[in-house]
DNA sequence: GTAAAGCCCGTACCGTACTACGGAGTCAAG
DNA sequence: CTTGACTCCGTAGTACGGTACGGGCTTTAC
């Protein structure tokens, strides 16, 4: 079976050694075996393992919920439906992400439409709407 | 001219006291005066300030293109211009988030699809298309 | 055989934006 | 005058997700 020095594991699956190391402490891989030099050793499930993380990280899950998921698999008890629960939350919480984008969007569009963009800074509309109120 | 300690700018401003000795240590806001006991004394300008560094972080800059904002406002020599200009870079910025939360979104809705929510973890389809590629 | 690249480890540090702590001094109300 | 709320300060800690350092060993390629 192949083997793959932290290096090789960590260009496979598009993350820095540095990760891979961190991601061991953090208990999001398991500790790998050594060569007797004291080397890692992983195998190809890591390097699905970390592509996992890497992936589950840009749906924009934090790497505790990467961590519970991972656990869920784990867990006989546990059925697809926890993790379809945890996959609905996050979109949830994902919408809303987007709203408060949306509605920042929408302050600032109709702020830079009332700019002109000539002017000195003391008349710029960007400006007064944000510290105004009380300069008036 | 009335003046405000720490805790009265603070609460009018909707912050908390400690976030104002931040920003002064920050240079967010100006050293204010002291009383002789060494008290802070702020004017109604800080709490200006303050409500202008809440709002234009609810609209997404950072603490530092706030603090760039303000300097901008106090340089002469920039234009009402350079405010607009970063505040459609900052639109942009809000664009991409925007876009990259639907990709997520679509991703994790097109899984929970997939899955029954019935069944073992083992079967999960989303930790299945998440962890899978090298598990087939 | 040698040199370069890779790996080992623990620890410290990065940025972001605060928040908490603790002991001492101060202020305002009653 | 007392009491309780407020303020002072510097420092440390929080969460997040890494990134960097540095001295020393190991492996690989030539």
């Amino acid at each position: 079976m192949k083997t793959f020095t932290i290096g090789q594991v960590a260009r496979e699956a598009r993350v820095g050694v540095e990760t891979v190391r961190f991601y061991e402490r953090e208990g999001l891989i398991e500790e790998p075996s050594r060569r007797a030099s004291g080397y890692r050793q992983f195998d190809e499930a890591v390097v699905d393992r970390l592509r996992f993380i890497r992936e589950a990280k840009e749906l924009g899950f934090t790497l505790n919920e990467i961590k519970e998921l991972l656990s869920l698999k784990l867990d006989p008890a546990s059925s697809c439906g926890n993790v379809k629960d945890r996959a609905e939350v996050k979109i949830a919480d994902i919408e809303e992400k987007i709203r408060t984008l949306q509605r920042m969007k929408r302050a600032l569009v109709k702020l830079t439409k009332a700019c002109s963009g000539d002017g000195p800074t003391s008349e710029c509309p960007i400006l007064e709407s944000l510290d105004g109120r009380g300069k008036q």
